[in-house]
DNA sequence: CATGAATGAGCCTTCATTCAT
DNA sequence: GATGAATGAAGGCTCATTCAT
């Protein structure tokens, strides 16, 4: 607007703006997985190169910045439930889920919590998204009943529950391993008795 | 001088340092509760009726006050294993102290991160009552493995590890049932392959 | 919100980040006289007319406060020490810039600490100060003893700190003249035995 | 007073109040001279083995305490002016006072800026000792004139705030040394022009 | 007389959010 | 659209002083 007014000159149109976003983004998942929901706002304007006042032109309340950060990770897990439905039998394809669930979401401190709150169904934010999960939870679940191996009194919700958790306790050297070990329990006590 | 407006005259004998210290906990309990580990102290001092030097008095940093909640719930959850040990068989005595424990715990938003830097081994604080919790599920598991109705290869820490991250679930109008459910998907998935 | 009640509206342009800097910089020197180092900066802040936190953006630390403060005094005599040398005899210029120490750099509480300490070598801030007034003294005892008039025994440090030691006691309805007479005193002790 | 209040027992009488009050004065010098006059009253009593009320009875405002130790201090001032001017000449005399004045005034930060008000009479406190060090360098200043040795137009105010300007520079290495010459220098120019 | 618990004001500091440029 | 200065509300913590026992 500074500019000479005549000239619609246009130099830097939208691929700047696209481009912050993404620094914001990008920085913001740092951020967030090294301190949690509370990271500094400021801090991650700042890490990301941008003035206070751009972040908030992109995401006008923490909450927009952390489902956004949430939205993108989720939909990776969409795409991989596909991926493993389409390439591996059932409980197979449900075991990897899980690790990767653990494996992917585990660490990100907010990622945990907001799930939660997805699961929990309490939150308005994160809406948008959480069929993504609960979909993909979904699938795999049904699909595992319907083969006849797992148990088909098992709610998917609850299994997502107990991912959340194993990927809350995401520290300590052996984590990772425990965390398999984990999976590896629950997968066992979801089986049918044959 | 603006005194909690609700009590007639009251004395303010030594005894009532012990009751300060009482009501402060008791608070603190709460906020941590509702809030998480941030929960403001000031705002800790002020429900309890006290001014914010009298809780520094008792607890001068943050982790004293919260180590100070954290140890006596641990402390029951200790008492609780002993109780149930003797009168329950192995299994039972397991399922009904991870029972306690999900309901005990959970929601209580500093324990689940306490406990889980106990199991991770990082924080230095808690590690006086550290042993508690861990003995109360060696014990536990290490019956049960002895019966012959718990798979060997079990790590208890495992199973703590999961316990605390159904922990973290607590919420929702429905999480108390899914955690039960989520602790018999445990159980099952622990059980020997009779 | 509450806004200054004396200025009109006043733009909030760029310009203001270095008129706040200043009007800071300018109570700050004020409220160090008065109160010494340890004024209180949310004080400073309010007289000021600005908020907590742009002093703090500008002045990260009080140090960096104070030094900012004690940097412009010194810029001055640093700066009249030249003008001296060039327009007055050896003993004139020395025994005028001596005067000229005490009369601008007394009643600052903050000043005599922090030159104590740049005399001393002790501090850490103040190290690109310091020059400027060591070398300023030096300046003036060298050529005076150069000139015969005065001692060659004399140690620019010691008279620098006898002038912060007078500076010290700045206060009392005499100090002016009793600091000037202190000043005769050091010259005249100063002066070869002729 | 919450005793039997029958037997006139009084087992604790004043002994230990008085060595009470030694403690805390012995500590609260220590304190001032490491701390300046800030210095934290709960951490004197705690240092002296008192409780913070015992602190207050004996000392009931701050300045009450400062002046207390102040007055110690200079009471061996005074000792000492009457000591050298019996065994010494007028000039040695002086010069004698002003090294013990500098060597042991020095260094105690509450002195200093004690002396300080005492010297511009500002404060209301300390009126009581005042005359003690006042008296002190009058009556040596005044016998150093009678002599013929000393200028006679000298104000021993003068000196004495040259005195507590050199003091206040007690830190450094070398500060000793310079403090020393700084008298000899003081000395020099009060000398009378043979 | 001594004790030490309690109080609460006051200071420092951080940070989300707004807004003029 | 971007920038970054300004704001002010919290919150943490300390400490002088009072007061019940």
């Amino acid at each position: 607007m500074t500019k000479k007014r005549s000239e619609p000159v246009q130099r830097k149109p939208r691929i700047d703006a696209q481009r912050n976003r993404e620094r914001i983004l990008e920085v913001a998942k740092a951020e967030f997985t090294r301190l949690g929901a509370e990271a500094s706002l400021d801090e991650i304007a700042k890490r990301a190169g941008v003035g206070a006042g751009t972040l908030y032109r992109h995401f006008p309340a923490r909450d927009d910045l952390i489902e956004a950060v949430y939205r993108s990770e989720v939909e990776k897990l969409a795409a991989a439930e596909r991926r493993f439905a389409e390439t591996m039998s059932p409980m197979e394809a449900l075991r990897a889920w899980m690790l990767l669930f653990v494996d992917h979401i585990a660490a990100k401190q907010i990622i945990a919590p907001a799930l939660n709150s997805v699961v929990g169904g309490a939150s308005k934010l994160f809406e948008g998204s959480r069929g993504l999960v609960l979909g993909a939870i979904d699938g795999l679940v049904k699909r595992a009943i319907k083969s006849g191996e797992m148990r088909n009194d098992l709610e998917p919700f609850d299994l997502l529950r107990a991912l959340i958790g194993v990927s809350h306790v995401a520290s300590g050297p052996d984590w990772q391993r425990s965390a398999r070990r984990l999976v590896d329990i629950l997968i066992a006590g979801s089986r049918t008795n044959k």
